[in-house]
DNA sequence: CTCTTTCGCTACGAGTCGTAGCGTAACTGC
DNA sequence: GCAGTTACGCTACGACTCGTAGCGAAAGAG
């Protein structure tokens, strides 16, 4: 689930020392912090998690299979708390997110691997199924909620259904992304709102408050 | 304005060689096309270009500063033609971000560069002005031309105004990126005209058509 | 006790980085 | 012209990182 290498999976053996996986993502966290993506090397992250270089060329393929590991382990967390109404359930999404990508380690390690992962096919189904789809639960389970709730309509055709979450996800995920690492504007409470305002009614809706 | 250390300006000497510029930069372009960000090194576009690898030192501070320069090119092809109601401008912008980030040497390059200017102030506000600034342009003469038809209300608040702006230029900006570069799906005229329709009518008016 | 796999360690060739030093080329002002 | 100044191409260099190979020792399974 977690190692890019496998095991072989065979019986006998010396068995893996598991909590050298712990250290290792959490050396590599710490060095992302310090380092930043471009000046992070396996050797460093080696050295700060006692262990031989070689153990972590055994266990991942390279740099960007470890860090995506490492971050992904952050998006665990990740949860959608009921706030009582979409709008406000909108808003706990895009502060999550924002909090997640306030941290130094998630911002440098984030549009890092996904820049990679424009020419290596593989790396990029690993950001997927690790961090992306980590995300998409919640915009998924927002609307279920929402639909519960009578705010939005029970949707007949599945296939529309999934290209309207798929769309309402990229708009959310990537405004906050692109708020917070390419404009480096804070994403506060009242960017959320003004966001979900903008969301829910779009622009007549923002125009009617701010103009 | 393009390269990042100046000529001393002072009289006398040796010009620089202009022509070298533009083959050092269609260089870079055309090696992240072969050989993406993280593989691209300088001794290689010197190569490329014709030129001593000193040379190129002598002009830029190091790999990022070359790289949003020779991006910073692509975006000045971008404009606005009018066509005649905002929904159908909304559209035109959404295609020609798209149009530029389906580029491999943009889809390679910007994200990477954005990773490194998240621990390297000077550079981000360098794309700021060569990339971003030129993007937001487009979203400001949309907006302008909306209110000459009398499709948006003008504004009184300056301040209100602007921020709006920000907002709608993140999550335009931000959604084509995200829909391109992390969920790596096509940005076409259907998924510009959905996203066209839930930035003019929220998710409300989505779901009306999708539901 | 044997087989198997992991681990730490050392060492290595290959490649890149960014810079220094040198001689030459190009342009300006006297 | 001629001296002063800057850009250029070239070579060479130490420092660093990469990813791997080889070794002996450790830890579990049967």
């Amino acid at each position: 689930m977690q190692s890019r290498i496998p095991p072989p999976a065979r019986t006998g053996g010396r068995p893996r020392n598991a909590a050298a996986d712990a250290a290792i993502l959490e050396s590599t966290r710490q060095a992302l912090v310090e380092l930043g993506w471009s000046k992070l090397t396996l050797g460093d992250v080696a050295t700060r998690a006692g262990v031989a270089k070689t153990t972590l060329y055994r266990r991942w393929a390279g740099k960007s299979e470890l860090v995506v590991d490492a971050v992904a382990e952050l998006f665990d967390e990740l949860e959608l708390p009921d706030r009582g109404s979409l709008a406000a359930d909108i808003e706990g999404v895009v502060l999550q997110f924002a909090a997640l990508l306030g941290r130094p380690e998630t911002k440098t390690a984030l549009m890092a691997v996904v820049a990679e992962s424009t020419s290596d096919e593989p790396l990029r189904e690993r950001i997927r199924t690790s961090i992306v789809d980590r995300q998409k639960r919640l915009v998924l389970a927002g609307r279920k909620r929402a639909q519960e709730r009578g705010e939005l309509p029970p949707e007949p055709d599945p296939t529309a259904a999934g290209l309207t979450a798929d769309l309402i996800f990229d708009v959310i995920a990537g405004a906050v992304v692109h708020r917070a690492l390419v404009s480096a504007e804070p994403v506060d409470e009242d960017w959320a709102r003004r966001f979900t305002l903008l969301l829910l009614g779009g622009l007549a809706a923002a125009a009617a408050q701010t103009w």
